[in-house]
DNA sequence: CCCTGATTCGC
DNA sequence: GCGAATCAGG
């Protein structure tokens, strides 16, 4: 992915390619303060980016340029480069990866939104993690880690009449969705 | 065309 | 350091 080297050429220099002018950048917020990287925005960076989230979902949660969200995290050396676990499967499969690392995120996102404490509120025991053979009728199948991780496993705890998940896990499990979605542009 | 992340370099 | 312009590619 290497841009070509000559021409370069900025809007102040007069020459401005109207056909790529350009729907990627658009405006941030207020132009009246300047809005600049302050240390809660790059911990929104950070936590999104891990969560993998695009750089345009990152751009519009934090209020600025899909641009600006590429170069700050180029500036950071945050790059998607291809993980371990992702280096080798197929690109659906990767895919399949990526959503459910966002949507677990969401869940997790939406409990933040709305209690102070959250972890309070759901206390998960992580004592009796199990694999998927160990997993039964009456265990948590909550999905710990990423799948093909070396360290994936499943919640385990008791989880009453036979149900998916435990009371903790269920709670994040059953929350419709509490995050704005975004909006095209 | 839509989109993605990556890079360059004027500011 | 910042990010618009522009790139390469799916």
């Amino acid at each position: 992915m290497r841009p070509k080297e000559h021409a370069k050429r900025k809007a102040s220099d007069g020459v401005v390619d109207f056909r790529t002018w350009d729907r990627h950048n658009m405006p941030a917020t207020s132009p009246t303060s300047a809005a600049t990287w302050t240390n809660e925005r790059i911990e929104l960076l950070k936590s999104h980016f891990h969560a993998g989230l695009s750089c345009r979902e990152i751009a519009a949660d934090i209020g600025v340029s899909r641009n600006a969200v590429i170069g700050k995290l180029s500036r950071l050396n945050l790059t998607r480069g291809p993980k371990r676990e992702e280096r080798s499967v197929d690109k659906s499969t990767a895919r399949a990866l990526r959503t459910l690392r966002r949507l677990q995120y969401e869940m997790l996102d939406a409990i933040y939104d709305e209690a102070e404490t959250p972890l309070a509120h759901a206390p998960i025991d992580e004592t009796n993690r199990c694999s998927l053979l160990e997993l039964s009728e009456n265990r948590c199948r909550w999905p710990i880690s990423t799948p093909g991780a070396d360290d994936f496993c499943f919640c385990g705890n008791a989880s009453p009449d036979g149900q998916s998940y435990c009371t903790g896990h269920a709670r994040l499990a059953y929350r419709p969705n509490g995050r704005a979605r975004l909006v095209r542009g």
